[in-house]
DNA sequence: CGGCATCCGGAGGGATACTG
DNA sequence: CAGTATCCCTCCGGATGCCG
């Protein structure tokens, strides 16, 4: 069977997967999975994340209608960020994924080291 | 509840992450679920594809124990590859994730496309 | 407080050519 | 057949600074 990543099907399966993948979306969702947040808050529950990172991130998020913005008018503004139903749907998945890169975790650390050693050896 | 990426428990959960989103590695892994398959076998069932990229992908599932490769001597040389157990423990979770991106798909793409209109009309 | 604009370095990813 | 080496280029991600 071959498989394209441009074939129409494959196409957005590999948007989300890519999604999945950056740095920080999946923090962010796992994040505001807890408890909606507004956007400095957000900031300082994800460790090390950029301003920038986290608005590329929440705009793209919002984008995909996984993610829902609020703004709250007065003084200061305040913007709250929560999960809507589908990006709430996409908590399972993600925590499998979680689950067993947890329970994977030794074996391929062991795997790791055996491979550099090997390697370096040579 | 703070999450931090290089918190010494999330570190290998994004470094998991980060693999199954690269462009090519799930596309390697769900292929190779189906069948052992040889290098250039490999290369033509995943469409586009460059040697350099799947070669590299090869020998990071192979360092991280997901692919093995078994070398068979003879003229010409042929290498096999294969999922590993804990490769194909992998699928699961995977193709939970991709159901999950199919059944989202619609949703997605018509928030997106509102969301550009909103975006562009201004 | 909640962003966007700008600049920058480095990693990711591709084309091509060459080797065993 | 199964790669490695080289070159190149884009885009991710971070730092900084400014604006409503």
């Amino acid at each position: 069977m071959v498989h394209d990543p441009n074939g129409k099907d494959c196409r957005l399966v590999g948007d989300i997967l890519a999604r999945v993948g950056d740095k920080w979306s999946m923090l962010v969702v796992m994040t505001l999975l807890e408890a909606p947040l507004h956007f400095n808050e957000l900031k300082r529950a994800i460790r090390g994340v950029s301003q920038q990172m986290l608005s590329r991130n929440l705009r793209a998020l919002e984008r995909d209608g996984l993610v829902e913005r609020t703004v709250h008018v007065g003084v200061p503004v305040r913007v709250e960020y929560a999960l809507s139903d589908l990006g709430r749907s996409l908590a399972g998945p993600v925590q499998a994924l979680g689950a067993w890169a947890a329970r994977a975790r030794p074996a391929i650390e062991a795997s790791r080291t055996a491979f550099d050693r090997e390697h370096d050896a040579q």
